[in-house]
DNA sequence: AATGAATGAGATTTCATTCAT
DNA sequence: AATGAATGAAATCTCATTCAT
C-alpha cells in the first residue's frame, strides 16, 4: 500500500502546489488578466499538466476559493454557537479566525479578500456562485449573532445588529484590501495591528457607557 | 462661433456618454472581463466610434478614473485645510465629500471603490499608475491630518493618527464594497445610512471619555 | 436604400462564399480533420472573419447541411404528393431531384452524401441532430410512398415498400459515395449514368412480369 | 516452449482485444473524433500500454482495416475463380462472403463500410493508402468478373459489366451504411434481409427475360 | 462623424505521444 | 508488461484595434 499512498500524497501535493501558484497569480492579476500560461510557468509545469488536475480555468479558481471559504464558514458557526461567552470575546474570535486564514491559507485568503460577486456572475455557473454567496452570508450572520448577543447581555448599546455586523465585516475586509493593495510594496505589514485596533475602536464605540 | 461651441458641447456630451456607459460595464465586469464590444453596445455606438474619442481601452478607463479621483483629492485638500474647524466635523465632511461623488459621478465612484493597485500594475503605464497612487495617498493624508487635528484639539484620544485614518478610510471603502458586491440584488441600498453609522461609531470610539 | 441593399447582398455573398469553401474542406477531410485555419485560408479570410458570420465550427457546418437537406425534403414531399402520376415516374423524379442538388448545391450535397448519424451524435446538439434525422426520415418516407403507390397502381409486385425504399435510397447514396470516394481522381464522373442505370435496373426488378 | 507459446498467445489476444475496442470507438466516432484516451478507457488499459503494441494511432487503425480487407480480397478472388459456377450463385457468394465478415470481424467490417478514401489521404502514408485502394479495386474486379461470366453464360442481359458491378457493390455498401447509421437505435437489424432482397432484386433486373 | 468589415495576436483547451518508474 | 505523469503542438475561439467607405 506504501506505493499507492505515496502516489496519492504526491498527487495531493502537486494539486496543492498548482493551487498555490494559481492563487498567487490570480491574486496579483485578477481572474481575467490571469493566463493559464502564466500559472503554468509559475508552477513550472506545462499548461497541459494543469489540465490533468483541473478541468478548466474556472474550475481551478473555484477549487481555491471554495474550500477556504467553506472551512471559514464552518469555523465561524462553531465560534458563534457559544451562547454564554461574552459578546466581545466572540467578536474578537470571529475576526481572529478570519485573520488566521491568512497565515494558513495565504493565497485563498488573498482571493477572498478580493471577492467581488459582480465579477463572478459571468465567471461561475449559477449554482457555484450561489454557494459562495451563501457562505459569505453565513459568515455575516455569525457576526450578527455575536452583536445581538452583546445587546442581550447588556454590554452593547441597542444598535442595529445587522448594520453593525456589516460595519465590522466591512472594516475588516477594508483593512485587508487597503493593506494589500494600496500601500507601497516593501512597507511593513500593519494588517494585524490595524485590524486589532479597528476592532477595539469599534467595540469601544459599541459599549454602553 | 455659436456653431463651433455647440459642436464642442455635443462632442463633450458624447465623450461623457461613452465614459458613463463604459464605467458601468467596467464596474459590472471588471476591466479584464469588459470588452469594447459590450461598451459599444451599451453606448449604442460602433466600436470604431469609441476609438474616435479614446485611443485605447486603457485610455478610456483612465479617463474615467483619473478626473474623478483628482477632483476628489482637490476637494479633500480644501476641506482639510481648515485648521480651526472641529476635527469631528472635518472627518464627517471628508467622508461626505467622498460619498457625494456617488451621486454626482456614480460610475467613476464605482470604479474607484474597486480600485486595486495590483491589478493596475500591468494595466497602466507606470506614470499614470504612480499618479493615481499619489492621489490616493493624498486623500489618506487629509484624513490623517483631520485625526491629528482632533488630537491637538483635545477631542480625540492620543491615538496613532495614521492608523486611525487608515481605519476610517478602509471602513468607508469596505462599506461601499460590501453594499455593492455582496448583498443580494434588489435589496435597499443601505450605503449612506451604513456609512454614517460607521463614522459615528468610530468617532465615538475616538472621543476622550 | 441602394447602399443598405448592396451591403446586404455583399454580406450574403460572403456568407455563401465561406460556406462553399468550408463545405469543400469539410467534404475533403471530414468534420474532425477540418481546421478553421484551413477553411479561413481557403476562403482567403482570417479565422476571426469566419467567426463574424458563424458562431462556431459546428454552427458553420450545420448552416451548410441543414438548408440543403431541408430544401430537398420539401421538394421530395411535393413530388411524392402527386397521387395520380405513375409510380415509376415518381421514383425517377425523386432520384433526379436528389441528384440535381449536385449541380445546384455541390458542396452541401457532398456533405450530405457523407452523412453519418453516428458521427454527428457528439457533434451537434440534440435538437439539431434530431431535426436532421427527421429530414432524412421524411425523404425516405416519400420514396416509400412512391413504391407503395406503384403497388397500388398494379405496376409493382407486392413487395415490402419500406424495404424497397431503403434499397433504392441506399443504392443511390452508395453510388454517390463510390463515385466520389473510391475511384481514382481524374477519371470521368460516371455518377449520373450509374445512377440512372441503377434506377432502371431496380425498376425492372420491381415490375410485375 | 510451452511458456513462450502461451506468452505469444496472450500477447496476440491482447492485441486483438485492443483492436476490437479501438475499432468500436473508431466506428462510433470516426477516426478524427476518436481519442487514444477513449480507446484506452474502452480497452481498460493505460494509454501508454496501447503504445506498447501499436506505434501510433494511425498504425492501430491500419492494423484493423488492412487484414480484414486483405482476407476478404483473397476470399473473393477464390470465389470468383470458379469459371463454371452459374454467375448468379457467384454473385450471391461474393455478397455473402462480404456480409460474413460482419459476424466474424464485426468491428473491422464496420470500419470498412465507412471506408472513405478522401479522408484517408491525409491520414495514411501513400503506400498504405494505395494498398487499401488496390484491395478495394480487386474486390470490385471479382464482382465484375462474375457479372461478365453471367453474360457469357447467357443468363444476364448484355449489360455494362463494370457498371453493374459498381451498382451491386454500392447497393451493398449503401444498405450497410443505412442500417448502421440512419435507423433509430434499438430497431431490429434488417441488414441481412435487406441485402438479400437487394441482391435478388438486382439479379432479377439483370436476367434475360 | 460614424460604421461594418477585417485581422493579428493571443487566450483556453485538447490530444497523440513519450518517459520514469 | 504496464502505468501515471507530463508535454509540445495544434485546435477552437476571442478581442482590441484598424481601415475603407
Amino acid at each position: 500500500m506504501g506505493i499507492a499512498e505515496r502516489r496519492q500524497r504526491e498527487k495531493d501535493a502537486r494539486i496543492k502546489h498548482i493551487q498555490n501558484c494559481a492563487a498567487a497569480v490570480f491574486y496579483k492579476k485578477g481572474y481575467g488578466e490571469t493566463t493559464m500560461d502564466e500559472i503554468a510557468k509559475t508552477a513550472e509545469l506545462s499548461k497541459a499538466a494543469i489540465y490533468l488536475y483541473f478541468k478548466s480555468k474556472e474550475d481551478l479558481y473555484y477549487s481555491i476559493i471554495e474550500p477556504a471559504l467553506s472551512r471559514l464558514a464552518r469555523r465561524l458557526i462553531r465560534i458563534a454557537s457559544d451562547r454564554r461567552e461574552p459578546a466581545e470575546a466572540t467578536v474578537r474570535k470571529i475576526i481572529s479566525a478570519t485573520n488566521e486564514l491568512y497565515e494558513k491559507d495565504y493565497d485563498a485568503y488573498h482571493l477572498l479578500s478580493r471577492y467581488s460577486a459582480a465579477e463572478y456572475v459571468k465567471l461561475l455557473p449559477k449554482a457555484k456562485l450561489e454557494h459562495l454567496k451563501e457562505l459569505m452570508r453565513s459568515n455575516l450572520r455569525q457576526m450578527e449573532a455575536a452583536v445581538r448577543k452583546g445587546i442581550a447581555q447588556g454590554i452593547f448599546e441597542a444598535v442595529d445588529a445587522r448594520l453593525i455586523s456589516v460595519i465590522l465585516w466591512n472594516c475588516f475586509m477594508g483593512v485587508i484590501q487597503y493593506q494589500e493593495n494600496r500601500m507601497e510594496p516593501g512597507k511593513t505589514d500593519y494588517r494585524k495591528k490595524t485590524i486589532d485596533a479597528t476592532v477595539e475602536l469599534i467595540l469601544k464605540g459599541l459599549r454602553k457607557l
